[in-house]
DNA sequence: CGTCGCTGACTGACCGTTCAGTCAGGACCG
DNA sequence: CGGTCCTGACTGAACGGTCAGTCAGCGACG
């Protein structure tokens, strides 16, 4: 078996880990198991567990540049709203909320782990950028009014985010659904600019 | 000495700890440390390290409680100013950030543990709680436009919550100001009623 | 063609450490 | 004397990491 072929293994097998027991229960012994594989191999392939993981946000992070990449062409109202509904978590996905359980612990360790935080990071400016973009396009397209940019991409991540936070940690299955059509709601009076004052102009 | 007062020790040795290292990182024999007492007797008043945090988090709940209930006279936009406000973290409050980070790391093993969990959801109660009351009195007041209160309660708390998340996971310092201060922005333009619609009803 | 040398992928046994929890006992106090 | 508060020495399990060694494949060379 090739070393990248076995890669792939062992970042599936962290990920299934990761979403059963959790980043605090997550073992070596755990992952190697799931990859059919031995606990030695993970040293063959990472020194520590510290750099496995760290590799696993890196690929995490490029399945995630992947991913938001498309609808680039639909105009901005309906991306920033396939953005916002992106973030709901329906009570009967199981392994999402699981796994982003995990990530939030894994986040929550990246105040003690540059590397981990270096990454997490970028993932912030990826994910701050994208709805920049969005915004930037709807402001010069005349379908939003002229915001601040920067602080409300800032402040719409924070939200979703903290809706998802939320609902994982307080195990209900409500706070997405919830917060981010409330957020909807409160973007189609505050920021798009309505039919009326459009024509006008 | 009492048990209360060893009580109260314990308690204020763990918040210490928690912040110093982490929820990860903390240990039985630190926190007895640094109340100046043996690892016994943690296992003495507790049974175990999981008691010691439920214990933990009631002890901060009750705190947050008391604190909670101060500026119940101020109007209602005032009140929501200053709730958001307290969620804005300086540079300079370390401790604060650590503890907070702490917390979410806790927080995340709610989904573990079912104590947990419990004692964290009675705080978002709490805490929604506390913002629906506000916006209640400041609809009924005339202060307010007429929301659904449950919805933009849940809303507002996600985002700061949201704010405090990035700020401590990402190691910024600008994240609860800029989205703080945006949502206060964003919640006068959608949610207090203007002085001009205010006097012309 | 065969075999020799070498490498990359992989394993199992083992080690040192850390840590929650136990237990027998001691001091002080009413 | 009995109960409450407390200690130090100890145990067992879990876990990250190490290390010597196996094995299949492959290129080179006679």
């Amino acid at each position: 078996m090739t070393s990248e072929e076995t890669h792939d293994e062992i970042m599936q097998a962290t990920y299934d880990a990761l979403c059963d027991r959790g980043y605090v229960g997550l073992t070596m012994a755990d992952i190697a198991d799931r990859a059919g594989k031995s606990k030695s191999l993970l040293h063959y392939h990472y020194d520590t567990k510290a750099d496995l993981l760290v590799s696993f946000i890196e690929h995490l992070l490029s399945d995630f540049e992947e991913r938001i990449a498309v609808t680039e062409d639909a105009p901005p109202e309906e991306r920033l709203l396939s953005f916002v509904e992106w973030f709901v978590i329906d009570p009967d996905e199981d392994d999402r909320a699981a796994f982003h359980l995990a990530l939030l612990e894994l986040r929550a360790q990246g105040a003690f782990n540059e590397a981990f935080s270096e990454q997490l990071r970028a993932s912030d400016e990826l994910l701050r950028g994208t709805v920049e973009s969005i915004l930037r396009e709807g402001i010069e397209s005349g379908a939003f009014r002229d915001v601040d940019v920067e602080a409300t991409a800032a402040w719409i991540i924070a939200t979703v985010d903290g809706a998802r936070t939320r609902q994982i940690t307080l195990r209900t299955d409500w706070y997405t659904d919830a917060v981010c059509h409330h957020l909807l709601d409160v973007l189609e009076t505050w920021l798009f600019v309505s039919n009326d004052d459009r024509g006008g102009h």
